[in-house]
DNA sequence: CTAATTCGGACTGATTCGTTCCGATTTGCA
DNA sequence: TGCAAATCGGAACGAATCAGTCCGAATTAG
């Protein structure tokens, strides 16, 4: 019932991203030394945010990486299952999942996936720019 | 992201003892073979069930389980407590997690305690009760 | 064309999860 | 009262996944 580190660092690392969003491109580095986390973990969390499409890399020299899409149109449930894969707390969710070996005998079946989507909701309903408006009150305090 | 599979088999132990729970005490192997799961996996859910209280155990012959309460009086976040410790999807909403590195710094982490809340509300509003009746209107069909 | 800087994927170590087994305890019956 | 059967309880083993680290390929500025 926990989130995976990697999920974690990447919600702070999406936060950080949208900060620096009026200044073009910003290398994983400098995210890592501002977020005070290790810069190779930070390389692997941006490697698949951006294979999941939520990132956009630009390689060379003065390259980096900025937002695809606005903040406004990306959630906590996309950055989650860019990391974690589809969201399922049991694998009888999953499309086709055969590996349980009760399946059809199974009573609690019918009830997970109202569970999944009360949770995936939750997430879905937080966007990257609350969260970035939520720094900057605190930075006002 | 994922709930591990030792919770989601208590889940369906738990449904099992509460259809036998006329019948007075079960044993964990009649329980592991009507669900179809490893005796020895079900022994060791059903230990952890009856260590947090929600199962009363009765050693000796002739002994076996019972529910510890009433199944309306059960909720699924009662046996994912059970199993997985306290609903905490980060290291930020558990009690003195001091294990973050970023605590005060971090932006995002005001938000958690509010989908954390979604997810536990969720699970409190699936009681046991409901599950077996699932199982029941099943039989029926 | 050179060189500097960047992302991308592959490797190693560690923690946790899942499974299995054997011992301690208790009750029923002779 | 003693024996014996059956049960739960905790401890040990193996496997899988996760977190962290490193080096190579690609690209762009000068």
């Amino acid at each position: 019932m926990r989130l995976s580190n990697l999920a974690d660092y990447a919600v702070v690392t999406m936060t950080a991203a949208a900060r620096h969003c009026g200044g073009g491109r910003v290398s994983a580095a400098e995210l890592a030394q501002e977020i005070q986390l290790p810069a190779p973990t930070v390389q692997k969390v941006v490697s698949k945010l951006t294979a999941a499409g939520l990132l956009r890399s630009v390689r060379g020299a003065k390259g980096g990486l900025q937002l695809a899409r606005p903040a406004a149109a990306i959630t906590l449930a996309d950055i989650v299952e860019a990391i974690e894969g589809p969201i399922a707390l049991t694998a009888c969710v999953d499309s086709g999942a055969h590996d349980c070996g009760l399946e059809q005998n199974c009573a609690v079946r019918p009830h997970w996936p109202i569970v999944n989507q009360a949770l995936r909701g939750a997430l879905a309903d937080i966007r990257l720019t609350q969260l970035a408006q939520t720094d900057n009150q605190r930075e006002l305090a």
